[in-house]
RNA sequence: GCGCCCGUAGCUCAGUGGAUAGAGCGUCAGCCUCCGGAGCUGAAAGUCGCUGGUUCGAACCCAGCCGGGCGUACCA
């Protein structure tokens, strides 16, 4: 509908100006709202006052001359009106509303679907958690924003790809593989001393005992350069197995798993510091390897190769994205915890010294979330091995309801999560405000079915019969519905449509308690349950795309 | 010190140049002979951290302060 309104101020505006009601040609791009306020109408532009300088007109002579160039071909304004300063608000047509419950039900399932991707391949890298512990509940924040972003971005028009990046090389995993061999070296009876700086959970003792029972004591007579790695190896495979579990259970599968070891076996890391050495990006001092990141506009150069002959971690992450664009991705999103956001301009530097635009490359920053149970604080110490996992949680709290909450604020947001009240069936929990109108419509129509309601042929006649204020309201929510996914996916902010939901929602209660779908007028039943099955299926198009399910009973 | 993020109702948060700043929770007052009360209606509640600036108009943009978080490695 805003479209239809748009297009009737430009052409408007170009009439006034072929006929002399208006000096300029010049059109900007216009904007047009949805006012607060409904006597306000239901649409408004401020062009007029926007344009009031270029065309050397006060603004209410500006409207003035739009207004009296309108072509309302299809009678969809009620009336327009000059508002303050200079507003030109629409007034629509009750039953103008009406085409949108028949849009949803053809469009279906594609519903509020666009194509502002055209295609272009897309790359969205998210969780990769190195694999050297169980996930925790900030990684699973990741994990439903991540998915989420890409549904959106897919539905949007966009190829997406969902990657995991596997940290299985450095310092940690080599961490991990002394930590396990020395929960190994326990379990015979040796005595060790466990640095603080080891992996603390119970997991490695797991591992360290599954070692034992079928190597044996085997690894006791090896050097450590051969127990370490191995030990290492087979921790780090069953932790990314588990995590991949999980992740699952989460409802969240990734296209793509990419080894940072197969970065070095397949010697791009040397290629590419190689190929920037020539290029004097990389140069040396001090005995290491520095990128010239400032070049780019980061605060300092950045150390590829240690004094020591170690890379850094910076070295696989330069080769890594510069290979995620010759996979042929245009653009690429990496989600990272904010805690890394200093590594963003050092990874863009990177990115545009590869020659690519500094536009191609995006960092979704999400915040930490803060673990609570009844309003206190859940002690989080990786460390100390004493973390809640997003296994824990989901196994507590369901799915939907963690996924749900996870984005229901904007991602640089930092997030309470509570266990307590994720679990409260009540309004503090808005997914099953959300999910109980899908579960109430269904119930509306197993009673309609009873009352001889199904599959019901299109009737324009029923569909005319809707003219409820709550009913008008409805439809323009359902109106809003794809541009809301257009600027989710523009900004790559799912918490629109999380919010996008509760409002419908809002509004469907409302209208439910206030009249009855299933009346003894066969035609109204008729037309009402149209639109009663319109919203069931975006609520379901919408919580899909957050990953949620949309349940029939509740 | 420098950089990034945040500061909006008692609490948790939406709102990235428009008109009278919104929602949930909490508080108070109401609504079920009827399709699911996991629901609905109403009320009270605000100097949008502070001060300047930009303009017809600022919670939003700019500058400077004040508070909180994070970062500032030859860790990831």
């Amino acid at each position: 509908m805003k479209e239809k309104i748009k297009h009737l101020i430009l052409q408007a505006s170009n009439a006034a100006y072929l006929n002399g009601d208006l000096p300029s040609k010049a059109i900007f791009e216009i904007e047009v709202d949805v006012p607060k306020i409904a006597s306000h109408g239901d649409f408004s532009t401020n062009m007029a006052m926007i344009m009031a300088s270029s065309q050397k007109m006060p603004p209410r002579k500006i409207a003035e001359a739009v207004i009296k160039n309108i072509i309302d071909r299809d009678k969809i304004l009620k009336k327009t009106e000059i508002a303050g300063p200079g507003f030109i608000n629409f007034f629509i047509n009750t039953s103008s509303w009406l085409p949108v419950i028949r849009k949803v039900h053809n469009e279906n399932i594609r519903y509020g679907a666009c194509n502002i991707g055209k295609g272009k391949k897309i790359q969205i890298e998210f969780v990769s958690s190195n694999p050297t512990g169980p996930l925790h509940v900030g990684h699973g924040r990741g994990a439903a924003v991540g998915d989420a972003v890409a549904n959106i971005l897919q539905f949007c028009g966009y190829d997406v790809q969902k990657e995991y990046y596997i940290n299985d090389s450095g310092r940690q995993i080599h961490t991990l593989g002394k930590s396990v061999l020395l929960r190994y070296k326990a379990l015979f009876g040796e005595q060790i001393e466990y640095p603080e700086d080891c992996y603390q959970g119970d997991y490695v003792s797991d591992y360290a005992t599954e070692i034992k029972n079928r190597e044996g004591e085997a690894l006791l007579n090896q050097e450590e350069e051969m127990s370490i790695p191995f030990c290492a190896r087979f921790a780090a495979k069953r932790i990314i197995k588990n995590i991949r579990q999980d992740l699952e259970a989460f409802g969240v599968h990734f296209d793509n798993w990419y080894s940072e070891q197969t970065l070095y076996d397949s010697g791009k890391v040397d290629a590419v510091i190689d190929d920037f050495r020539n290029k004097k990006m990389i140069y040396e001092k001090d005995g290491a390897l520095w990128f010239k990141t400032t070049k780019y506009g980061d605060e300092k150069d950045r150390v590829v190769v240690r004094k020591n002959g170690q890379t850094t971690y910076f070295a696989s992450d330069i080769a890594y994205h510069q290979d995620k664009f010759d996979r042929g991705f245009d653009r690429v999103i990496d989600v990272w915890g904010a805690d890394h956001h200093g590594y963003i301009s050092r990874v863009a530097s990177a990115v545009e010294a590869s020659g690519r635009d500094r536009n191609q490359f995006h960092v979704i920053l999400v915040h930490l979330v803060n673990l609570l149970r009844g309003g206190e604080p859940v002690a989080m110490s990786t460390r100390a091995g004493e973390f809640v996992t997003l296994r824990d949680v989901v196994d507590e709290v369901g799915r939907d309801a963690t996924r749900f909450i996870f984005l229901t604020r904007h991602y640089e947001s930092p997030l309470d999560f509570d266990l307590e009240l994720a679990k409260r069936k009540t309004n503090d929990n808005p997914v099953f405000y959300v999910q109980y109108v899908h579960a109430r419509i269904s119930s509306i129509i197993r009673k309609g079915k009873e009352d001889g309601f199904d599959n019901i042929p299109w009737d324009e006649k029923a569909l005319a019969t809707l003219n409820e204020p709550e009913e008008i309201n409805l439809m323009k929510a359902m109106d809003r519905y794809p541009e809301t996914l257009r600027s989710s996916a523009t900004y790559m902010e799912p918490h629109r449509v999380t919010f996008y939901l509760m409002d419908l929602a809002s509004i469907f209660h409302a209208y439910y308690n206030k009249h009855r779908v299933l009346t003894d007028d066969p035609v109204l039943s008729k037309g009402r349950l149209y639109m009663v099955r319109a919203i069931q299926k975006i609520i379901r198009n919408g919580l899909t795309l957050l990953g949620v399910s949309a349940p029939d009973k509740m």
